[in-house]
DNA sequence: CGGCCCGCTTGACCGAAGTCAAGCATCCGC
DNA sequence: GCGGATGCTTGACTTCGGTCAAGCGGGCCG
């Protein structure tokens, strides 16, 4: 809360901020400006950033760490909107809008975080106007992933869902690779629509496709042939005599 | 296409538009601005407005008529992201933030539309910053229907869905009243994620909770109670006698 | 009028995924 | 080391919802 406190951000951290759909538009002195009203925070695990329905009042850009949001619905479990990391910004649009926060956030492991109030970068807005533009930009990236996500879960089984995130977390396009899960299963359920159990059934059946798993640790073998699992058409992917074949122990 | 084509809109449209979230908070001579850019169309069913991953370079504001958004996916059938009367924005937010267009656009209905090209309006950006907030407030409501549209898929089963989907066309909040489906079923079944088939059962399934169909007239019993059926945990909408015993032929 | 197409409903069937319960490993404090 | 919490996996069972196929009613055209 204190007002001009030696705000001290390293080269790195600069360098991701800069990099964001947000602030990769702003001229150098607008960015500036909104970073010495900015306040640079150090957050537990399971820390609660804002909840639903408050108003909003500041939004948040991620700079370590990990970060959910989630809606809790009305049979007490949670249903995940997103999870974010390194380079990632929160709820930038309910916040700028005026209104109030859609969704809950909260970290799930020890964060970096750059918290920015809304009040002076509305102000902000009308001395240099590229903020509403780039403002616009972001949260047109997040309209797009909620979309990725609602044709995710309309069009495609849990085995695939969990497919597509293996896909976008693997270094390389194709042929072999290891991944180390970045958070635990129970959230990678919830961000995917499913239960525990029925993630590790996922896991399960995507030996099928040369996925083994050991801990938090996944081994793929040819991160093509997932690619093309998670985009074959709904049933398909099962009906398919090739696929079933390899479903036995081996 | 001609330039300054003699825009005629009547008082009423002129009205909706300064209903719009969009809309409601600029100055009138930004409005007026706007308006000179734009363009009237009156579009017959079933005719496209833009196509997923074309640059976009126009939004549209619905005047009259139904207009949808939607993925096609792999499997060929065609993902429901959302459905749009009068007073509704499509796609402003990629169209100003200068990237392609997340999804399609199609008439559903016969429909007039007003069509704004993105350039012109980013350059008014810059002499009236209001645009940029404006426009994030519009974007921002549509990412708060995203969420909602995801945690329902998430969390309710299909007649809750539906159900929800009846409390919003309501025109009271409790006691009974009967409600014309405003477009054809095969599309509220997409809008709900689910098929016509499914559809179907789910509105038999709401017969337990006063719900009668006749071709698109619905009659509603109770509208609270199928507020509180909406509501309702997962599972144990169905576990519970007292509705198990009105599922019986009545 | 008769045929046809279309949108919708119904029934039979089945696969996907949630629930419940048990089992197992790891980590932690005492 | 022990007891307990936590997170993950497994199995048996159930329900939801998709698929396929048939049937029905209305509108339209020849």
């Amino acid at each position: 809360m204190g007002a001009s406190d030696g705000l001290c951000i390293s080269q790195g951290d600069l360098a991701a901020i800069r990099a964001t759909p947000m602030f990769c538009a702003l001229p150098p002195r607008a960015l500036d400006a909104v970073l010495a009203q900015s306040e640079l925070q150090v957050r537990a695990r399971r820390s609660t950033l804002f909840e639903q329905d408050e108003p909003a009042t500041a939004f948040y850009l991620v700079l370590e760490g990990w970060t959910k949001l989630f809606r809790m619905t009305v049979g007490g479990d949670e249903a995940v909107v997103g999870v974010f990391s390194r380079g990632d910004c929160l709820a930038e649009a309910p916040c700028l809008a005026g209104g109030n926060y859609p969704v809950s956030g909260e970290t799930v492991t020890e964060a970096r975080l750059l918290a920015v109030p809304a009040r002076r970068i509305i102000e902000l807005n009308r001395s240099s106007p590229e903020i509403g533009l780039a403002m616009l930009a972001s949260a047109s990236l997040h309209l797009k992933r909620l979309v990725d996500q609602i044709e995710e879960l309309k069009a495609r089984t849990g085995p695939q869902r969990l497919a597509d995130f293996l896909v976008g977390l693997a270094p390389v396009a194709q042929g072999p690779c290891t991944i180390a899960l970045p958070y635990e299963k129970l959230l990678i359920a919830g961000r995917l629509g499913m239960k525990p159990e029925s993630l590790s059934r996922a896991f399960q059946r995507l030996r099928a496709v040369g996925v083994r798993i050991n801990q938090n640790t996944v081994a793929v073998g040819d991160v093509a042939r997932l690619t093309e699992f998670a985009g074959r058409e709904r049933l398909m992917a099962f009906k398919c005599p090739a696929f079933r074949a390899g479903c036995g122990s081996r």
